[in-house]
DNA sequence: ACAGCATAGCTTGCGTAGCATGGTATACTT
DNA sequence: AAGTATACCATGCTACGCAAGCTATGCTGT
């Protein structure tokens, strides 16, 4: 049963939820986010999220920083949330909720017995 | 804030599994799908609907017939699961029940406090 | 010394699905 | 006759996930 491209069109859009909601805690470079947001079950791999980040600070949801970390090897681009994306983070997780909750109940309905048999005849 | 189209991507894959569902408590036809899935917070349009139904049949996870219901003034046409939507629901719904778990998980960690900063000098 | 691997970020091209818009046809209402 | 409701379908646009592949640095093992 094939069921990954079908989880790939779930994915969509989600991607973007789950980054501005971990921006929202703080500052974060791309494979942290990627480690946070792209493990078992999770929605995200590197070539999905490296496009979403030049994406969301075209669009000025985000704000970024080359910075060498104490503990760092190599400069990391550390992204934060701009005043614009930390309005707009807020109503997304409402959106996010009422979503979610609309389809798992469609989901869960489901479960609950037969409904009665429509009448009427086939057309052939 | 413009999150429209933000909503439409999140609606991906999520209508197939709403029509899925809804389909496994019986037989029904588009517009009693539509009411059922398209109102307030709902996830579908008529324009999303249609061709998703063909090709859901197309794919073999849907079988469809046309019939004369007693209280109908025109023909519907009847769609109902097949043996391999069937079987493929189930999957479906364990991974929706997965991936909302982990974007819910996601959105409410980000309001727990903030991050401590990260050190380091930004490169400028 | 150098091959291999980990860390880190980025680009290209493809496929898919939502949806706005517009269309067909029948039946009932005014 | 015109308008509205019911019912289904087709076309074209757009956005985005993601596989695959790229660049560059620094550490490690032989």
């Amino acid at each position: 049963m094939d069921t990954s491209s079908w989880q790939s069109q779930l994915r969509k859009g989600a991607a973007e939820l789950v980054v501005l909601s971990l921006l929202k805690e703080g500052e974060r470079y791309g494979l942290d986010i990627l480690e946070n947001a792209g493990g078992s079950g999770g929605v995200l791999s590197d070539g999905t999220l490296y496009p979403l980040l030049t994406r969301l600070e075209r669009e000025g949801k985000l704000e970024a920083r080359w910075a060498m970390a104490d503990d760092a090897k190599i400069p990391r681009k550390y992204y934060r949330l701009s005043d614009e994306g930390e309005a707009l983070i807020g109503e997304m997780q409402r959106l996010w909720h009422e979503f979610s909750a609309f389809v798992s109940r469609a989901v869960e309905e489901s479960g609950n017995g037969k409904r009665t048999a429509v009448r009427g005849r086939t057309i052939s």
